[in-house]
RNA sequence: GGAGAGAUGGCUGAGUGGACGAAAGCGCCGGUCUCGAAAACCGGUAUGGGGGCAACCUUAUCGUGGGUUCGAAUCCCACUCUCUCCGCCA
């Protein structure tokens, strides 16, 4: 949610910074209906202090034996009904802008580029050379079959298109992935290991920024209007939901394995082969929350983090720093890791770290006092992936295949998968 | 799923129609005392909104939403959550 002062303070650089996104300008309307709401509000609170005032003088006319007289008692419940009435106005009014202001996503920082769409991203620094084979290296859409570890078609059976089963060495291989980045962040990072609950209620949704505007792209329980999560950012957003961290407490670190479930409705047709786009992947989350002043160069920390997983897997990757048009809803500043796969051929992005700056925190009414009986403030949230499991699959499996059809398993992994190479099928 | 009990400030806990944003204690902050600390004593200590340059004024909030009343933490209704017991169960 952005801040209503801003809103009202500086219209027209909210409204530039909105069209960068490529969004529809409804300052406009939030402005009238702010100065509505405002001027229903004083007239509301006005009436209250008169009735305040007056109901105290009858209890204490009362206490001295005076009964209030019917003329009295008549006039203040005729100024209570005029305060209901504008009570209920203000209501309206509140829910009114509530419902724009939830739409709005997130101001880009001043130097983000501007663009339209994922052309006008900017690629910042890359590690490493798309590695050179002397054989044809396959996608893993056919080596996860042949190595007997991925079976397509009974995932399908079971759920339904961008289902898949994994057996054999492949579980093993992203139980293994998953702890050693666990690992990872929470021994070498500083970041605090977290497990969290897979479905949320609606008003967390809300504060993550992923209702009401994105519910199609998200699994719905209608019984006890249950949501699956969609990445682990969502429950983690909320954990201090209506709550004044208290004073040197930040920065919070969390690392969190999830699974994470997205209807893809938006994607029908794209990447159908393989696994890079599924309906249910395991993802492993970082994600914190600091003061606004050190926020950007948390970020920077943060996508390092995450490179780090990356260069111990001895990846070859790219860091992107995405434009205006490309970034999520709630990133005020967004940097997306891809690495490369050389079966499919292509960059695979396996980690978006964002600066949501006090967004989430507004939506969820999060803050954080900076000393003892100090005023509360908006902390600052970011979020990265540290990394998404399917597709660091996909990169293991193509990058690091044989001549013979097998893969060697990254050194750092070894001690975590008891194996060091995924063995091809002897037909 | 069945039965019962409950939900008040950072915490414990009082308050059952009138000066209550709310006693008391604990905690925390500041001060006195002390070489220093502890103890003791004194003072302070919720959050959001509206107005105002400010001092400040005002409003709302006692799980949530409605209702009764001039006036609700207190009375009525609905809901949510927590705890205990029983049942079922990974």
């Amino acid at each position: 949610m952005l801040s209503i002062e801003n809103i009202r303070e500086n219209p027209d650089e909210v409204r530039r910074a909105l069209q960068t996104r490529g969004e529809d300008d409804s300052i406009t309307e939030v402005l009238e209906l702010d100065a509505q709401i405002r001027a229903a509000i004083t007239q509301r609170d006005d009436l209250n202090a008169e009735r305040n005032r007056v109901s105290r003088e009858i209890g204490q006319a009362r206490s001295q034996g005076q009964e209030a007289s019917e003329e009295v008692r008549a006039e203040m419940r005729n100024i209570g009904d005029q305060a209901d009435a504008l009570n209920q106005r203000t209501k309206e009014l509140g829910d009114q802008i509530n419902e724009l202001m939830l739409t709005l996503p997130n101001l880009p920082q001043a130097d983000v580029p501007v663009g339209e769409d994922e052309s006008g991203s900017v690629i910042i620094r890359q590690n490493g050379e798309p590695p050179v084979f002397d054989f044809e290296p396959k996608p893993h859409w056919d080596l996860g079959p042949e190595l007997g570890i991925i079976d397509f078609e009974r995932g399908t059976k079971l759920a339904g298109s961008r289902f898949y089963n994994m057996l054999n060495h492949g579980p093993k291989l992203e139980r293994a992935l998953i702890a050693f980045m666990l690992d990872l962040h929470s021994n070498e990072h500083g970041y605090t290991e977290i497990s969290l609950p897979a479905v949320v209620k609606r008003e967390i949704m809300e504060g993550s920024g992923n209702l009401p505007k994105f519910a199609d792209q998200l699994y719905h329980d209608a019984e006890d209007d249950l949501w699956l999560i969609p990445t682990a950012e969502v429950p983690i957003t909320n954990l201090y939901r209506d709550e004044i961290i208290p004073a040197n407490t930040l920065p919070l670190k969390y690392v969190a394995q999830t699974p994470c479930f997205r209807r893809e409705r938006a994607s029908a047709g794209r990447d159908t082969r393989g696994i890079k786009r599924v309906h249910q992947f395991n993802k492993v989350e970082m994600y914190q929350f600091v003061e606004p002043e050190t926020s950007n160069q948390e970020l920077e920390k943060l996508v390092d983090n995450a490179e780090d997983v990356c260069r111990k897997l001895g990846f070859t990757y790219r860091v992107l720093q995405l434009c205006t048009g490309d970034m999520g809803f709630a990133s005020s500043k967004t940097y997306d890791i891809e690495v490369w796969a050389a079966g499919c051929q292509e960059w695979l992005e396996v980690s978006s770290c964002s600066n949501c700056t006090d967004f989430q925190a507004r939506r969820s009414n999060i803050r954080y006092r900076t000393e003892e009986g100090g005023r509360p403030r908006l902390p600052h949230t970011l979020n990265g992936s540290g990394l998404a499991l399917p597709r660091v699959m996909i990169a293991i499996l193509e990058n690091y295949q044989q001549p013979d059809g097998s893969v060697v398993i990254p050194e750092v992994l070894r001690s975590y998968t008891g194996f060091d190479v995924i063995p091809a099928k002897t037909a």
